[in-house]
RNA sequence: GGAGGGGUGGUCUAGACUGGUUAUGAUACCUGCCUUACACGCAGGUGGCCAUGGGUUCAAAUCCCAUCCCCUCCA
């Protein structure tokens, strides 16, 4: 088996062939089986366009980690990979891509010119996740567009539907103008914004004066229906229920108290208006006001809004501003920073407009997954109180309609007659807006004529029942018993809030089970100052260039060393290049290992030095362990590194050199070859999760024809561990030697070179060790 | 306004839960060296009042309190 290595350097360009002999050999195949399945509900990425996100590519690279890990566990691993394919952003780039808007072009037509977009994208992505490593089954990726995908997102939701927590509602939700649709809470980000606040005059009614009235949205006069001040705000005590005159509108509206106003907020006296904001929302029901609809699904002001209607909200603002100073209402203006909630795809500010739209009950199941998350496995434990800090913020049912074409369907017609709501029996993927419907007549009043709902579900509709898809419920009932629950979720930490609160919500509807027994969240990627990337900034990382430059491996390696599993890691190219060394390293170690035969075991006993490395490897045989237990990659490979670097190479390779080369005297050369090669195997072993293409090629070159990846985990065991307490020791005197040397000059002047003798007593402690150290330092009696 | 995480040599980072000799490692920098695996290397060195103030303790980077700053999330 054994060849000898000859290159100086780790070529990552052989990454590709040993990627394409895995495959051949199939060597992650999975079959399912009654126990020990591993299932990773693996995200499905979004195929958003160059560049991908480095932090990304770190993630995935992770992901396999954990799939590796498991494997070399023992456990029968399932790493599906999928695409999601749903939502905006292909709807956004569509519309950049062939100047169209969405709402102006063919429904069907756009859909296809969106389906072009991602085939393309998606096939950039494919090749990336191939090409940092990832072990999983490429050949059956899904898309979570495909009708399978889809036709289970429609009946999950029927089963929904007949269980009764689906409820259609007109309410004033979060709306983005820009994107045409309703959106959730869990879909605002918040901007701090530079808005001018205007402090205007507001007639009393039954006396003379004024009231002034601080807002930062004049343009919604109109639709004010009272002012509000705090109830302990004595500025104001004597005009609890006064009324005041708008102006403009000249309409009369009532001052009430009201504990939500802050009398250091701008003059103390709110505007309440249908709706600003959801301060308003809340005012609104509490009071009982009249809600009058100020802007229009178009994002413009409403007729109501008399000559401001169907202006945008920007031009109906500057108007009225303008109007108001002419009028002379306005005190005086401010410029103010404001927390504005935009819309995290279109990043357009969001209105709160009332809608009728399709909700899912969720807080009725809050306490349940307040169970769930405490029950649930994190890692990082820290990273939990995310999730629960989300689960107390959710105060509303979840909103799941859309007005978007790119998504799946919600499959209901309504009888054209009675407006009866109909919907198709669950199994198959239904398209309402074209499709037949699915009866002949009314079931309610027998009419024969139906319209299907145009509109489409959230995407994390379809996201968060990406464990059942995985597992085919519905589909293959053996196989879904056996696979669900999943035994892990990974994923980012921002989509905490989303992804992993919807599915936990969703599978136990659907269910009534947890969906996975371990949860690992990982931080973001930032860039080198710890600013947090985005496309905006300009300071997005592409991984692509710089896997083909450094290679996987190096990518890999980076990933597990840059930061603690869970926290936010830094990224740079300098940093990247930082771990090449560690594999030229560890080549080159093995170019010295591989030059001296392979010796698996050795019968009689082994020489001290040999002892103590190997009680060495054992320490990091179970440093390793635990951190691959906790799916943590930064313990492992900077144990590993410090072992291979600071102390395999540094001093124990040249502990033995002499040895290793000496063939007079066989037993202690055998016993020397024997460590170095335990040695190194079990280093290949440890690293071959994170590490997989120099270690099997490495494997395969030194030791034997299979694939390390087909290998298990060293066993923990404690070999030798007394023989640890010289480590110290022998460093320190390593360091001494070398430190005399430097400092001594021989008789030609000249400085000493290391292989120049030196008289010096070797330490007692040290004296089962003396053979080897007197060779290593070339030492004279 | 609330919650969470963080502040450690020029830069990044470990250690903090479980307080205890000279605070980990990498990189950059300086010096010397191609020593039969490696110059993508080897050896050595400079560099830190562990954010600030107070407290607990024989002993604090570590525990407690307060303050400041950064990041993220929520209202």
């Amino acid at each position: 088996m054994q060849q000898k290595i000859d290159e100086k350097i780790w070529n990552s360009n052989i990454e590709n062939v040993i990627s394409k002999k895995w495959n051949e050999e199939r060597i992650y195949e999975f079959k399912v089986s009654g126990k020990n399945n591993f299932v990773i509900d693996t995200p499905p990425p979004y195929p958003s366009g160059r560049p991908w996100h480095i932090g990304a590519a770190a993630h995935y690279a992770q992901i396999d980690m954990i799939a590796r890990t498991a494997r070399m566990l023992g456990k029968n691993v399932f790493f599906p990979i999928g695409i999601d394919r749903n939502g905006l952003p292909v709807e956004i780039y569509t519309e950049k891509k062939h100047k169209i808007r969405m709402r102006q072009t063919d429904r069907e037509e756009f859909l296809n010119l969106c389906k072009i977009s991602l085939d393309d994208l998606e096939k950039e992505m494919i090749q990336i996740m191939k090409s940092i490593g990832l072990s999983a089954n490429f050949e059956e990726y899904y898309r979570t567009d495909s009708n399978e995908y889809r036709a289970l997102t429609q009946s999950t939701f029927i089963y929904l539907w007949k269980k009764g927590l689906v409820y259609s509602s007109n309410r004033p939700n979060n709306y983005c103008p820009s994107c045409g649709t309703t959106i959730a809470d869990a879909e605002i980000t918040y901007e701090e914004k530079k808005t001018t606040i205007v402090y205007l005059k507001f007639k009393l009614k039954n006396e003379n004066g004024y009231l002034i009235v601080a807002t930062t949205r004049p343009e919604l006069i109109f639709a004010c229906q009272c002012i509000i001040v705090n109830p302990n705000d004595t500025r104001y005590e004597n005009l609890h229920n006064n009324e005041v005159i708008l102006p403009i509108f000249n309409r009369q509206v009532k001052i009430l108290p009201h504990h939500s106003a802050k009398s250091d907020f701008g003059s103390g006296a709110v505007m309440v208006c249908s709706y600003g904001d959801l301060n308003d929302v809340q005012v609104f029901r509490e009071l009982g006001l009249k809600e009058i609809v100020s802007v229009n699904q178009y994002g413009r002001i409403s007729e109501n809004g008399d000559n401001y209607a169907n202006l945008t909200i920007d031009n109906a603002r500057k108007k009225i501003i303008e109007d108001l100073k002419n009028n002379d209402y306005v005190e005086k203006e401010e410029t103010i920073l404001h927390r504005i909630p935009m819309c995290e795809r279109s990043k357009s500010p969001v209105e709160i407009v009332p809608m009728q739209d399709y909700y899912i009950k969720q807080l009725e199941f809050l306490p349940k997954l307040r169970e769930f998350s405490s029950s649930l496995k994190f890692y990082p434990e820290a990273h939990r109180q995310i999730l629960f800090n989300w689960l107390d913020s959710v105060v509303i049912d979840w909103p799941i309609s859309r007005r978007r074409f790119y998504g799946t369907e919600i499959p209901i017609w309504y009888c054209d007659n009675c407006k009866e709501p109909i919907l198709p029996e669950p199994g198959k993927y239904y398209r309402p807006w074209k499709d037949k419907a699915p009866v002949d007549k009314c079931i309610k009043c027998g009419f024969d004529k139906f319209t299907g709902d145009e509109r489409t579900f959230d995407t994390w509709m379809d996201s968060s029942i990406s464990p059942l898809f995985i597992t085919k419920y519905n589909r293959d009932d053996d196989f879904f018993v056996k696979t669900f629950p999943t035994q892990i979720r990974p994923q980012a930490k921002d989509i905490v809030r989303t992804w992993l609160y919807y599915t936990m919500l969703r599978c136990y509807q659907l269910t009534e089970n947890l969906a996975w027994s371990e949860v690992w969240i990982m931080g973001y990627g930032v860039d080198e100052y710890g600013e947090k990337m985005s496309k905006s900034k300009g300071n997005v990382i592409d991984p692509f260039p710089i896997i083909t430059k450094h290679g996987a491996d190096t990518f890999r390696f980076w990933s597990a060393t840059e930061a603690n599993h869970g926290q936010d890691f830094r990224c740079s190219e300098q940093k990247i290049v930082e771990a090449r060394k560690f594999l030229t390293k560890l080549w080159n170690i093995g170019r010295f290992v591989s030059s001296f035969e392979f010796i698996p075991s050795y019968e009689s006993d082994l020489l001290p030095s040999d002892k103590w490395i190997l009680a060495e490897l054992s320490n990091l045989v179970t440093e390793c362990i635990k951190g691959y237990r906790e799916y943590n990659f930064f313990i492992p490979a900077s144990h590993i590194r410090e072992f291979t670097w600071n102390i395999f190479a540094s001093h124990y390779l040249e502990l033995v050199k002499s040895r290793a080369y000496n063939d007079k005297d066989p037993n202690s050369r055998n016993s020397a070859l024997y460590a170095l090669h335990k040695c190194f195997s079990v280093m290949l072993l440890l690293l071959a999760p994170i590490c997989p293409f120099i270690t099997d090629k490495l494997w395969t070159t030194i030791y034997y024809k299979e694939s390390i990846h087909l290998k298990r985990l060293p066993i923990e065991n404690h070999d030798y561990e007394d023989m640890r307490k010289y480590t110290k020791a022998i460093i320190d005197f390593n360091s001494l030697i070398w430190t005399k040397k430097r400092e001594s000059i021989n008789e030609d002047g000249k400085r000493y070179s290391l292989r120049d003798p030196i008289i010096t007593e070797i330490p007692n402690e040290l004296s089962q060790f003396k053979d080897d150290l007197m060779e290593m330092h070339n030492i004279q009696d």
